[in-house]
DNA sequence: CTGAAAGCGCTTACAG
DNA sequence: CTGAAAGCGCTTACAG
């Protein structure tokens, strides 16, 4: 048996101390290139370290200088995708994660997801989990209450996404009203149009709140009649904006001109939901959307929507809380622009050039 | 000041312990669910945590019990999208962590996403900073060489995606050859086509090189001829497979009848290059990609393509992980089977139904 | 059922 | 420049 002596896990830094002849603290300087080590040791030391494959505990490193780099996230996201196309609604998260991963790993933090389903309970419970192994955390919208986030906020920085701000909490959001505002004013000054109906997203979500406002405020300013309420309940999802939909022609109820929907996926329901009752968009009645997702452009008829800037808010959502980890202040309240996206859903007529 | 006072960090389990008047052993056991504490003991602890909004430190309680409960995942990925419509390729990898996700969850374990970019240096030491943070390592493709892949290996349990086996860490992946083999036949024996270009995807990947080998197994084997080489050298990106179609055309080489493509992505920029130079797809030519990412469907024409389970491939690497972490044992390469989709660009009519 | 104490693998003042 | 030692916040035998 030439194997020399084997320690019984993955080598530890006494292992590598122990063969490189010198004590852990030196180890510890060469890796962590602290008070330029002797040349001499600094080579023994890192021939060691490759000879035994040797791995920093993440964890131990953690505990003992209080910092992991690691930045949690919690989102809601589906088990499943039941609605045709709906495969795709989760980009709009996955844009997201993007721009977190990005901008964490300029920083060399890395990014723990620690998603929820829908239906999940003990919601709390999880994202404490991801809290205690984590510097900060991204929280998407409503997850849990504000109580909680205001308690979990006096353990690690809290960054709500997309939401309204919570006290000792940090929030970066899009700019729903401004959005909201062109959508409207495009849709009853150019168009015309003299009725709007808002379908919708979760009642619980401040996201859908701001539209909602935002809508019925910019309707009064330019004169158009606008309808919500309950019969106009989605939930963000297709087949939301679907039932939606049908519930309104059982009710025999009279559909306004135009369907301002709470996000695209509600678009995407709405607009097939009417297809099917042989209602055409944009000719009888106009859709539009909310974010801008990929698939957006490929609808039939291309959705007229809101772009929202996912990528950089999913950015702007990790520098703020890097900066309230290393710095300990940050701005408690980001809005990001969004953009007027005009494609045929509300009745323009696109110019066909490429794709 | 009724401030009492005050820890100077968040509380620790000594905090908890002392204002529930017990050890913080007892406060563990509770925590933990351990050896059933008495009621009246269970009782002071939990108000004691939810007073102080006490959250366990995930780095203590992982050096001490020596498990993370974290399983990290490299992938590549780019930082920015060039192509149009490419905003949609990372799709490929987040259905993959989107079924790591799922697959995790259920167990209670998170996710650390570590990507790194195309041209990041670096890679070995980003795959171990990654490591050294998680129980298990899941690794996209040829990352890093076969050889760190061993080493690493033998300090956490490591699983490569879509590729070969490589000593001492585990492996799933796709099935490329029947997929591959299903598509050629249905270009050759169906659509009665006798030449075949394939357009490659990155040089260095075991996949690209399956499916390479596959395509021109079963061209011989069909009697067609099927070109590949220098020429047709792609990288798994639009702007890849733009570039060797335009490349072809420079060097006046004559077209073969099918484009068979690495991945989507490939078909997506080679049908828009072809387009550009007035080439009808697929009355010309026709052209196949690999993947069947969401986009394909919306193409003109409609991609026909191989679908890769991908969800379940990231669902199937986190549980063979889950398996080796847990009981030591995991089978070492783990095939998953593939579909044909069958769509427009290889020349079929699709009926349109819905959709 | 409960507490005192060891130990997980690092980093970092503190001496030398 | 380097080493001995304390300490990070938990979990878990080990006694009682």
């Amino acid at each position: 048996m030439p194997e020399p002596k084997r320690p019984k896990g993955p080598a530890t830094i006494y292992d590598v101390a122990s063969r490189a002849g010198v004590s852990i603290a030196s180890v510890s300087r060469v890796l962590n290139g602290q008070r330029s080590p002797r040349a001499a040791t600094r080579e023994r030391v890192l021939e060691a370290v490759s000879e035994l494959g040797f791995v920093r505990d993440g964890a131990a490193r953690a505990l003992s200088n209080g910092l992991k780099e690691v930045v949690g996230v919690v989102f809601r996201r589906g088990d499943e995708t039941p609605f045709p196309d709906e495969d795709e609604s989760f980009l709009f998260i996955d844009v997201i994660y993007r721009g977190i991963d990005l901008a964490a790993r300029r920083r060399g933090f890395d990014v723990l997801m620690g998603s929820v389903g829908f239906n999940d309970e003990n919601v709390p419970s999880r994202v404490a989990a991801v809290a205690g192994k984590a510097d900060g955390l991204i929280l998407h919208d409503r997850m849990v209450s504000a109580g909680t986030i205001t308690r979990l906020a006096s353990t690690v920085p809290v960054v709500t996404l997309a939401g309204t701000p919570v006290r000792g909490a940090m929030n970066v959001r899009c700019d729903n009203e401004l959005g909201i505002r062109a959508l409207v004013r495009h849709l009853v000054k150019h168009h015309g149009y003299k009725t709007l109906g808002y379908l919708s997203g979760r009642i619980d979500s401040p996201d859908n709140h701001a539209r909602a406002k935002a809508i019925d405020s910019e309707a009064a300013e330019c004169g158009a009649r606008v309808e919500l309420g309950d019969a106009w309940q989605g939930d963000y999802s297709a087949a939301g904006g679907a039932n939606v939909i049908n519930g309104l022609f059982g009710a025999k109820r009279k559909l306004p001109r135009a369907i301002v929907c709470a996000n695209d996926q509600t678009a995407l329901g709405a607009i097939h939901a009417l297809s099917q009752r042989g209602i055409r968009v944009p000719q009888d009645v106009a859709v539009t959307g909310f974010d801008d997702v990929p698939v957006a452009r490929h609808l039939h008829p291309p959705l007229t929507t809101v772009r929202q800037p996912m990528q950089e808010l999913g950015a702007t959502a990790f520098e703020v809380l890097y900066s309230k980890i290393s710095t300990g202040k940050a701005d408690a309240d980001v809005v990001l622009p969004v953009e007027l996206i005009i494609r045929e859903s509300c009745g323009c007529i696109a110019r066909k050039d490429g794709a």
